[in-house]
DNA sequence: GAGCTATTTCCATATTTCCGGAAATGTCGT
DNA sequence: ACGACATTTCCGGAAATATGGAAATAGCTC
């Protein structure tokens, strides 16, 4: 219906729909609510720093990551929240209660839930 | 985690990170498993044919829907095990048990924030 | 086959996104 | 204030994506 929320959960899903931007988030979601500083994730992703600084903008502008200045360090963090906004809208909107299972079907196996250092 | 996996995760996401297609798929997903011709969907949406058809085939290129023939009409549905799949993949690479809670009854309260940057 | 309908492909064009080096900005310690 | 460091912004070009009209394809009926 609402033409906004639908324009919200495209920016959502384009902030994570590319490859950079996707391990990016996936690196965060590891790295907690403590985040990682914009240096670390060049780093860890072997990318330039004006190409991750980019990419970083472009999910900030969808709000699914957060900012903080800790000294000259700028730490990123996923925004939680948006991310469980999405999944609603998803579960709402894109599988209309009827044929959609619950999850645990379709991911079976166990998660290792390991930690990044910063 | 296969970069194959992460692949497959982007091309599903940018399947519905546009507008058109965003609109595309809800009302496929509101038509359920009897899909809509796309004739149907075109006039639905008011969206000339040529536009949807090349949306309708970046869909069907990462899978999101399926097509069949009945008569000479083309009819599209949502391919809700893809769906699923995708809803599965965001559970595990991006919520990471910590955070995410289960997916609330309540509705989208999604606060739409700012724009897409310009 | 002719005529009709539904849909896709083709094509040229417009727009957006992506990339990464260089320069600018901001922050800290001294 | 100065220098080292962290990160962003600027900029140009390359690549991908979007758009929609016109032509082509596929199926149906007579």
């Amino acid at each position: 219906m609402s033409d906004e929320l639908r324009d919200w959960a495209v920016s959502a899903l384009s902030a994570l729909a590319h490859d950079s931007r996707l391990q990016v988030h996936r690196l965060l979601v590891q790295a907690g609510e403590d985040g990682l500083r914009a240096g670390a994730i060049a780093e860890h992703l072997s990318m330039p720093a004006s190409s991750l600084s980019f990419h970083l903008a472009h999910m900030q502008a969808a709000d699914m990551v957060r900012q903080r200045r800790e000294g000259r360090s700028l730490i990123y963090s996923v925004n939680f929240e948006c991310m469980d906004a999405l999944m609603a809208y998803l579960h709402e909107n894109c599988c209309q209660g009827v044929t959609c299972r619950p999850v645990s079907q379709a991911a079976p196996k166990a998660r290792p839930r390991q930690k990044v250092m910063a």
